[in-house]
DNA sequence: CGTTTTTGACCTGCGC
DNA sequence: GCGCAGGTCAAAAACG
């Protein structure tokens, strides 16, 4: 169960009931998904995303706390596999996925990121980009990608907790406005 | 000139 | 072990 519960405002119904998600502007339509990884529902992995336990690299040894806000919910989900002996136990945040119907790539969802790689993404012709928040100490992360299928979404999966406010007020209606894509069946 | 983006190299896990 | 795919680093470039 998630103790991470998200609430958006239906775009169609315009029944707004999103109060604190971190992700309250700039929604077009969308869905939400709790760390589906590699779940596919077409076929294809939307996005592949592997469970692993993050290892300093290179010649740095960076000091990589433990820290983490660690949900107190539940690691389970993921690490399906196993169980055993002597086993690491993989820590991994849990991540959230949201599919957006826009035209804009750059969702601004009132956080300041740092772009820190693109990547190629297999049967996907639009590369996938990583971004972390700049907010010192704040690790949260999240990756932005296009699908294929539909050119006029924008998948974006978060990973982590803020562990800030939002420090950007630009939540004017217009502003929210010019960024959402109403959809409609027509 | 400080900050962010770009981009190729590097690292790691996984399947064969 | 090897190759592939995903994720990250970091130096250089671009930007404001």
């Amino acid at each position: 169960m998630e103790n991470y519960q998200m609430f958006f405002p239906c775009p169609s119904t315009g029944q707004s009931s999103y109060p604190l998600n971190p992700y309250s502007t700039n929604m077009g339509s969308f869905n939400a998904f709790q760390d589906f990884q590699g779940e596919s529902s077409n076929g294809t992995t939307i996005l592949g995303l592997k469970t692993e336990n993050h290892v300093p690299k290179r010649a740095e040894v960076k000091q990589i706390s433990q820290n983490r806000s660690s949900f107190s919910g539940d690691e389970t989900d993921q690490v399906k596999p196993v169980k055993k002996k002597g086993q690491i136990k993989k820590i991994r945040k849990p991540r959230y996925a949201f599919q957006t119907r826009t035209q804009v790539d750059i969702l601004d969802d009132g956080y300041r990121w740092r772009k820190y790689g693109q990547k190629a993404v297999k049967n996907n012709k639009f590369p996938r980009s990583y971004y972390r928040c700049t907010y010192q100490g704040c690790n949260v992360k999240k990756q932005v990608q296009r699908l294929t299928k539909d050119e006029g979404i924008v998948l974006t999966t978060y990973e982590g907790v803020h562990t800030h406010s939002i420090e950007k007020q630009s939540d004017t209606f217009e502003h929210i406005l010019s960024q959402m894509q109403i959809y409609t069946p027509f």
